[in-house]
DNA sequence: TAAACTAGTAAGCAACTACTTACTTACTGC
DNA sequence: GCAGTAAGTAAGTAGTTGCTTACTAGTTTA
């Protein structure tokens, strides 16, 4: 069977669509076990013509962790940067996370996937330089917060970082067991409400 | 090479040996890309001979499922048994589970590996069975301490629960960037505390 | 002690993997 | 209007995977 005209694609926009197809497997097959043949035929593209636009798979790999980068902390900063307040700034971060999840959940599969390579791999040390900028984020808030005496006396800032990525962690593995996203978002105003205690410093009831 | 007496084990033996090896390997390696060929030489077998103890690769899975189930959940149990005051069992459960990372490195590689496909396969749906008793022996504790005015009034206790294993999740998530274990522990401690403070009914400072 | 059983080996098979090659067809600049 | 290039196809290749088969050698037991 010839391909019409529409068939063709320039090289960026196919790029952009397979990383999409990646990712819309991830959500639904678990990235380990994705092959090139499954993201050619759920494109309705040939297995060959991947290899035109991404030289090896382990090259597709990078630009999906790059696409996912890329997105994720571009709306993670404009969230954080939409409050002065820096509790707030956290509050903003959490829900942002929570929603780019719910629009798109293979990323967290993919994106522990990878954690999961023990090696020193390029895309294992992407994932932890994200990761490490992720904190960044947040530790600047938490001092801001510290230095306006919202925070309890002696909070560990460290851990409260951890504890941060770790509740959006259980939610993601929450939504993995039920296999959905449906309700995540209340799920994570409750969790986000109860880390919020866990950081402020004690008003009167 | 004709092998020696030794070489010989009865099959409950080396069943309990493969299953080992596998979590062994999936500390170091990401238990998506263990082969039987691989487990078989980790154990200085043949590739052939596994299937004399486990039929398929499947079943051998299930079989390291089973015994996570039944050692993770056995030292839980026993440490939450430990300590009448519910928030005491709490942090005796919460450290339980970091002991039992620290000396088994590979199982929540395994168990997220598992989690991370999205079919009813047994496997998966195993594990999350063993979520949801980990689940409820939260929800007792919790229960149990509001009940004794120790939390903080209109607590949600499920998310509470889910805030309690994602913590431990988000420990284990840097365990895994760093490569290793150290200073889990530590870490636990100064995360638990502030997940103390998150749940706990506040008092006078 | 012979028979049945069990744990092992060595070799190979069918299916699948990432990737390549040879060729065709459409778009673009001169 | 045509040459060069880029996107596509179809078929194939080498390596790996889970699993099987045919055979050997210890162990148990009637």
């Amino acid at each position: 069977m010839p391909h019409t005209a529409t068939d063709r694609q320039p090289t960026q926009a196919r790029q952009a669509e397979i990383i999409a197809a990646v990712l819309a497997l991830s959500a639904s097959q678990g990235p380990g076990t994705i092959t090139t043949q499954g993201i050619a035929s759920a494109i309705g593209l040939t297995h060959g013509a991947l290899f035109k636009h991404f030289p090896t798979k382990a090259a597709l790999w990078l630009a999906v962790i790059d696409w996912v980068d890329a997105q994720l902390m571009t709306r993670l900063h404009a969230a954080a940067n939409d409050h002065d307040h820096p509790v707030a700034a956290l509050r903003a971060v959490f829900m942002a996370h929570t929603d780019f999840v719910v629009a798109h959940p293979g990323v967290p599969r993919f994106i522990f996937n990878e954690l999961q390579q023990p090696e020193d791999s390029p895309l294992k040390h992407r994932v932890s330089d994200m990761l490490g900028r992720y904190r960044q984020l947040l530790q600047a808030r938490l001092q801001h917060a510290a230095s306006l005496g919202a925070l309890r006396p002696r909070l560990d800032l460290d851990a409260a970082a951890t504890l941060f990525i770790g509740s959006l962690q259980g939610l993601v593995m929450q939504a993995m067991l039920r296999g959905n996203t449906t309700g995540m978002r209340d799920a994570a105003e409750a969790v986000f409400a109860i880390y919020r205690s866990a950081i402020l410093v004690e008003l009167a009831s």
